[in-house]
DNA sequence: ATAGGAGTAGACCGATTGGTCTATTGGTTG
DNA sequence: CAACCAATAGACCAATCGGTCTACTCCTAT
């Protein structure tokens, strides 16, 4: 936790995965961003000679290979796929409640941004589609075929992603919580597994 | 469409709506916007005292209500709830295409800001919290018991919210007219309704 | 006819934006 | 020691930011 003791370029992206989880691109200007990060304008460029975009790519990409940690994590103790899921959500819901309950998504807030930013567009696809992947692997470990292994990630990344939203608005970890009631199920699920 | 023939207010509100939605609050400035609109300063100060906060606001507001319309012009015609739920997919799907594929949701984009914005987070719930009461209301109609409609509800909402997130890093509103394979399987709806 | 107010128009403001540039530090080589 | 270079440091820049202010138009009510 102690930033201080980080290379300057890490902390540089930590401070701006940080600040534009909770105020989107636009919203964190480069002397805040510093500030957070206690270093000067000329490191900035020397790490990223692109300035902010160059950062706010890195600092999308560190977030992301973090969810991948914490989803490699959360299914690695698991039992069966929606034992893994669960836990998912639950960590991912203490973390939103360690987070202040008001950031967004990590990828979301950091490259959404306007037309004509298309690698921005293409690196939140990767992130996002690397997430997925990951899941479907663990679907995959449990015995699920591929296509169903898919479609399950696929279903949990969704209702994470608007649990996630929901959340911030009602600045409450509690539908998070609640999502593993509604992926316990899927369509082609409810006669393959007899069971619950 | 012919957004000249409108009264500057809604001429404003208007161009607000659709350029936080893709660029988002931080995004937008006040050149743009009135560029966009076709309107002086002055206009704009004179309807909107608070000036880019007020129209912010005015603007989400707006999209939410647009929101509630294609809602419950999605359930108008429909013999199920299922049916409704899944009309509404696929129109957020058109609107997702004619909209350019890479627009955010319009009360998120506008209105989630950074901390110390309380008055933006409480607006953003109360338009959420409307949309699925707009659905709640229709899932009742079908003769859902209360709790059950809520959750599915719910459940419609956070799939078509992650859903149009994905579509948007994906380009593509595929994501959005295969949602209706995933809400048509609710938990408790698989004892209550034997068949689907 | 005229007084008054809603609405339009845009010049103007200080603050902040992202970015450039030069100077300097400090460690590692020859 | 000297040379070199990655890294730090921050002054400085034009452009843009959101916002204020005054002037003017035009319609309405008396």
């Amino acid at each position: 936790m102690d930033k201080s003791a980080l290379p300057t370029k890490d902390r540089l992206i930590r401070a701006a995965a940080q600040l534009f989880r909770s105020r989107g691109y636009h919203g964190v200007g480069l002397n805040d961003l510093l500030a957070e990060a206690t270093a000067p304008k000329g490191s900035l460029y020397h790490h990223f000679p692109n300035g902010k975009a160059d950062l706010a790519l890195a600092a999308a990409t560190w977030a992301s290979d973090e969810m991948l940690r914490v989803i490699a994590a959360s299914f690695a103790g698991a039992k069966t796929f929606e034992d893994g899921a669960t836990t998912l959500c639950f960590k991912l819901a203490k973390l939103f409640d360690l987070t202040g309950q008001q950031d967004g998504c990590p990828v979301g807030s950091t490259l959404f941004e306007g037309p004509g930013n298309a690698e921005f567009l293409r690196h939140a696809e990767r992130c996002y589609e690397g997430w997925i992947e990951e899941v479907q692997d663990h679907a995959n470990r449990f015995g699920l075929q591929e296509a169903d292994a898919r479609r399950r990630a696929e279903h949990v990344f969704l209702l994470i992603q608007g649990g996630w939203q929901l959340a911030r608005a009602r600045k409450s970890s509690e539908v998070l919580r609640g999502l593993p009631e509604l992926f316990a199920y899927a369509p082609q699920m409810a006669s393959t597994t007899g069971k619950n």
